[in-house]
DNA sequence: CACAAAAATTTACGCGCGTAAAAAAAGTAT
DNA sequence: ATACTTTTTTTACGCGCGTAAATTTTTGTG
């Protein structure tokens, strides 16, 4: 690829010695032309420096071999790790993936759904925001383009859901917690920015109740995404608050736990399962960071290959089979408890 | 938007009863047409879902308003940030960021960059792999698009490199620890994936050197971008090796510093400042949970907001003034002092 | 060597838009 | 009202490629 630029196909074409037809069936697949001639443009492909032009490519053409990956924040590490495995994926499949982060801002959002939209991708893996997500734009995404959300359900909205179910998570970890010590205490924002965050308290309160304990839950304040430093501060004003009636406090996601952990050594508090700890302290999403933690924090953790590789393989089957397929089908993976020292 | 959907500009046009030409000028800058007929455009887009389709815009088009956005690997917290605000600063300045991540595998750089390259994108911010990177690929982009080299330097490649004074980082940090006791050994991995590391070694060196102490480096085994891994796993073998000289120890940056708080946790080492501690352990980066670990981290933080910041204002003049400025500038920003409780 | 099948070529059209040039319409100042 | 300027319309072409149909060449078989 020293030689010198080439303009477009034709030109390409003439240099190879091969009609440009031709060429153009070889880009969409090598293996579609004769095993000689093929040899003729890589070799021509070693020499020059040519790739398609994208646009013109996609410009006459109804479904592309772009799909569309949407989180709601990027910087989010869950998020950051599916992206990662969905990516992955989609390039494995020889698909092109294109990664969008709504910053945790609906108008991002929609304009990242608009934008993708217009891009005509073969198909959309969408984590919405949540509650601040504009139903009606979703829905305009749904039906134009073969599309799974996942993480975040939203009711009602797409074919396909695929995430975890939360209320297992937290009936997992609070009978783990009720059956290794005291029942837990739940620590929680009050305007979670994460929409899976009710559910997960839905579901204390009555594994707390099936338990034959009484709910406690501390309401944290503060909006957005800096959940660490929400923990912290948080945490602190939780604990110095005296009104913990429990040693054990479930939080309500990893990040949460994180800044919770800082809150508790800060105020001088030991946690952990040994009987010279003060505190018994647990996550939940299993954070790529969690194991690291000190102590290392105990939390149920999604699935990540099951949920990023269900989504991308019903997205798949979605776009193979055209994607009205009927019923809204969704379908949520159980959390794995992940034994650690801190609870 | 309720309204039916509308096929191209030539019937959208219609619906609005103006010039296709017109509409097309409107869609390149609304401020272009007279107010009266930008309201009357205005008011069809409310009632009908159109929007122009990107691959044709593009098509004809020699510089597009889109940014290319390529990060080494987007599940590190560190460019997870970065890329946030650069993305931020994208959107503010009126132009739509395409991000990418390399995950760590120089071929997808190479893909990354092929592709972005046949975007025609008005710019390109990019922090190669480094070491693993291919000169030939970078050059070709550097020679095509305005481009800017962010995070990771590579000799003589690029108009422009914005980044952080690396040796300056340890130096300062040296100094400090210094200052406030015992002279630092440094951990950090015989083959990092950041090409930054070495520069921090040899700052390293130099350092304890001018202060008139000999140096002592642990390597740490293990490839990849899974360093809080590494830094407990290596931590937890350089504890237990018995050769650590000095009860100080500075780690290459935070996400090791991270996972060496986690070895020494493990091995019931008391990490901070005071007294009762047995151990001080400092970083570098500036990582965004770095205020959370146990203790919470000492560190030297990059200007994060300076370096997108200056990246993007750097890449939006070389857009205006076209790209050959001429000579090679590199901008080094120095790193701040982040004291906590960990050293 | 003839012949059918497979592959490549030739030819030609269209995608949706940018954009240039010329003509017409609308707005402004005198 | 007239002359002038700004804006819009009309008309027309081209971007780089997908793709279909008809034709020619190449390949494989008897």
């Amino acid at each position: 690829m020293s030689g010198r630029k080439i303009r477009n196909m034709e030109e390409f074409a003439a240099k190879s010695g091969i009609s440009r037809p031709t060429v153009s069936k070889y880009f969409n697949d090598p293996e579609s032309v004769k095993p000689t001639t093929r040899r003729r443009i890589e070799e021509a492909l070693e020499r020059y420096d040519y790739k398609p032009n994208i646009y013109a490519i996609n410009q006459n053409r109804q479904l592309t071999k772009t799909i569309g990956i949407v989180v709601p924040y990027l910087a989010d590490p869950f998020f950051a790790e599916i992206a990662r495995n969905l990516e992955t994926l989609c390039i494995e499949a020889g698909y092109s993936p294109s990664l969008f982060s709504s910053h945790g801002r609906p108008e991002l959002e929609n304009d990242n759904l608009d934008t993708l939209r217009s891009m005509k991708p073969a198909g959309v893996l969408i984590a919405p925001l949540g509650r601040t997500s504009d139903r009606s734009v979703i829905e305009q995404l749904c039906q134009d383009v073969p599309t799974v959300l996942f993480d975040s359900n939203i009711e009602g909205i797409g074919d396909v859901f695929v995430g975890s179910n939360n209320p297992q998570f937290t009936s997992l970890m609070v009978n783990y917690l009720c059956r290794t010590g005291e029942a837990p205490c739940f620590f929680e924002m009050k305007t979670p920015p994460n929409p899976n965050a009710r559910k997960r308290r839905v579901g204390y309160v009555d594994a707390m109740q099936t338990q034959g304990h009484s709910p406690q839950i501390f309401e944290a304040d503060g909006e957005g995404w800096a959940l660490e430093e929400i923990g912290l501060q948080e945490g602190i004003r939780f604990i110095e608050s005296g009104e913990m009636r429990t040693k054990t406090v479930l939080c309500s996601n990893d990040r949460l736990a994180i800044g919770f952990l800082a809150a508790c050594y800060q105020k001088g508090m030991r946690v952990g399962i040994t009987d010279d700890c003060d505190l018994r302290v647990a996550g939940m999403d299993g954070h790529p960071f969690s194991g690291f933690t000190c102590p290392s924090l105990t939390t149920v953790s999604h699935d990540y290959e099951a949920i990023s590789g269900r989504s991308v393989e019903t997205l798949f089957a979605m776009i193979a089979n055209g994607s009205g397929s009927g019923a809204r089908s969704e379908k949520l993976f159980e959390g794995k408890l992940l034994l650690r020292s801190s609870a």
